[in-house]
DNA sequence: CACCCTAGAGAACGAACGTTCTCAAAGCAA
DNA sequence: TTGCTTTGAGAACGTTCGTTCTCTAGGGTG
């Protein structure tokens, strides 16, 4: 399918542009020119703007989970598997196109004015959390190990976004390993 | 001076609305309708709606530190004084108006457009980071610690406002409680 | 009362936005 | 070639924004 094609040509543009410079600065025509993809294509294929940012959210958060899971199995201890979360936002953190969580950056955007922006950045939050959850499950560890994980996640994102460098993943990381051990049997 | 009254009734409903719906969502037609004040007194006493934005960062940053000392200050030992700040957080975002930091949301929004911004956005969240270091380095422990209390606050913070809930503030202060312990002297 | 200065309401302006429309070029079938 | 359909470039439309301008009503001063 033809339409295919140019879904993901757009949709991979767009994900750029919202990420790189918020979704409201950037126009359709700027779209259009990026991605290669004619207004008239563009409107042939989504029918507006606010469905290609729906999109473009639900791309990134398979685009993050896809990350996240494969970076874990690499891993063969369940501490080493939650360990490698912060091994995975260290990575991230280091690309030069990092600029936050892409969803805290929408919602922080559009969540008050647009109920399904804030829904998606609810459930690719939970969608982690829940990760999470079954992660510290299967290290048999005290399942209040796992919402204080994801806020280090969280909390190393937003750090290292503003400051603009990476140390928040290595301070993340200690920091988990002591509540990580803290949680686990012995 | 009547020109400081008017300025204060101009930034407090700009920070009201501005936070509650995205600097980019309020129009300056809004915010006279909403301050009282005349579009020819907003320009009168600012030169552009960019200003007014840097301005009300200024004063969320003043608001906030304040209320941080002052909940901190309450505490007596070193280690409560730390656990204050989730107290803190968590009498926050109990509050209805509650939508996350201030400014996370104008850095996802503008910090990428608007360096004066991401410059609010960086000394906000260093000062915090600094303020944090000096209760850790009173209270005689690792100063490894304060990173990591910081972004237990940090994730707490966008947590709490994607969830739309306040336990975050709980998860982050039972962790943060490991981890003093962890970098405590005996 | 007459005068002047101020200040508010709201029109006006130029730019930018999302979306639709026009029109000419191009591809394809016969 | 001729005719039909599709497509892209970009003009056009209606709205909204930040900012400025106009005009008028009101209030203080002589």
């Amino acid at each position: 399918m033809v339409d295919e094609y140019v879904r993901e040509r757009v949709l991979e543009a767009a994900d750029r542009l919202y990420y790189a410079r918020g979704i409201q600065s950037v126009g359709m025509d700027e779209l259009r020119l990026v991605s290669g993809v004619s207004l008239k294509g563009l409107y042939g294929v989504f029918p507006s703007k606010a469905a290609i940012v729906l999109e473009v959210l639900d791309r990134r958060h398979a685009l993050w989970t896809d990350g996240v899971t494969e970076r874990v199995s690499r891993e063969t201890t369940p501490r080493d598997k939650l360990l490698a979360i912060y091994d995975f936002l260290a990575d991230w953190f280091l690309d030069d196109t990092f600029r936050g969580c892409g969803f805290i950056n929408a919602f922080a955007e559009l969540g008050s004015i647009s109920p399904a922006v804030a829904q998606r950045a609810r459930e690719h939050k939970s969608g982690f959390q829940d990760y999470v959850a079954r992660l510290v499950t299967a290290a048999g560890a005290d399942p209040a190990l796992a919402p204080q994980l994801s806020i280090l996640a969280e909390g190393a994102q937003t750090t290292a976004a503003i400051a603009g460098t990476g140390e928040a993943a290595g301070h993340a990381r200690r920091a988990a390993g002591i509540l990580i051990d803290a949680a686990m049997p012995a």
